[in-house]
DNA sequence: AACACGACCTGGTAGC
DNA sequence: TGCTACCAGGTCGTGT
């Protein structure tokens, strides 16, 4: 679930229910999520302080506090959704800020993966200088994007994926984004034309926008987000269904370990 | 530099 | 029905 498009809908919503609010108590029902032995220290800081605002880096969630940024990364199975009832949250709850004796936000994660940790403003520039550029920012234009790019010999998933190259594509975009794009996933970025690059570099913009727009239209409705029913997936698990563009078989092989979904009629 | 692999966790599901 | 094996959207550390 959480790629760039849904942990930026959770950012929309919990800045929402969040910015301005107080923390009245902070409880990390798992300390494991935090680094070794700093949960009860995080917990301390939080509590009585104010968040400030929500913001995303990368699949990164950054609530800021008192000077500092918790940061929360949802990796496979997280979320954070407001609650009504901080006294009885889920048991899949792994962290509750309470801004009254009801109300709160709740880091929901049932696989337990998710991390949080709490930044100073050096870490958190540390944080933004270990990343690439935000696909949807203003200045991830077409040249950034091929200048970079077309040094690459990484095969064209493996690039997409890499953090420190571009912020906040996992393996389903990855594979939507070169589908759209009709690009081979195995293909090495550096014998990609200037053409198929900028078209490569117009398919991320398109397909995460769209991501997002749809990810934050069914935030608000657990059982769509849930089922990631938000954006229509056009080959990501479609193994040996035909494709939706010419009809060959879908095709499922593994790259770093990972899952990789493609035509092979028209991704070349 | 590039890549493979295991670890971290739990739950769902396919297959027997 | 009940068991086992395998799979899952991410990242990090280790090894080649």
């Amino acid at each position: 679930m959480p790629e760039l498009p849904e942990v930026e809908a959770v950012r929309q919503r919990i800045h929402a229910a969040a910015a301005g609010r107080t923390i009245v108590a902070a409880r990390i029902l798992r300390p494991r999520i935090a680094p070794r032995g700093q949960a009860s220290r995080i917990e301390r800081f939080l509590t009585g302080r104010r968040i400030d605002s929500v913001t995303r880096r990368a699949k990164n969630l950054l609530i800021h506090v008192g000077g500092r940024a918790l940061r929360v990364h949802l990796r496979m199975t997280g979320n954070i959704q407001p609650t009504d009832d901080v006294r009885f949250a889920p048991l899949e709850a792994r962290m509750v800020l309470a801004f009254d004796a009801h109300r709160g936000l709740a880091l929901i994660d049932p696989r337990g993966l998710g991390r949080i940790e709490l930044l100073d403003s050096a870490a958190i520039a540390s944080l933004d200088g270990s990343l690439g550029p935000e696909p949807l920012a203003d200045d991830f234009t077409p040249h950034c994007f091929t200048a970079a790019a077309g040094r690459s010999r990484l095969a064209a998933k493996t690039y997409l994926m890499d953090q420190s190259r571009i912020a906040g594509i996992g393996n389903i975009y990855a594979a939507e984004i070169l589908f759209a794009a009709g690009i081979h996933p195995a293909r090495p970025m550096n014998r990609l034309s200037a053409a198929r690059l900028e078209s490569l570099h117009e398919a991320i913009r398109r397909t995460l926008e769209d991501a997002v727009h749809h990810a934050a239209a069914t935030y608000a409705d657990p059982g769509l987000w849930n089922e990631g029913a938000g954006f229509a997936l056009r080959v990501y698990g479609r193994e040996g269904m035909p494709c939706t563009r010419c009809a060959s078989q879908v095709r499922r092989i593994v790259q770093a370990g990972r899952s990789t979904y493609y035509c092979p009629g028209c991704q070349r």
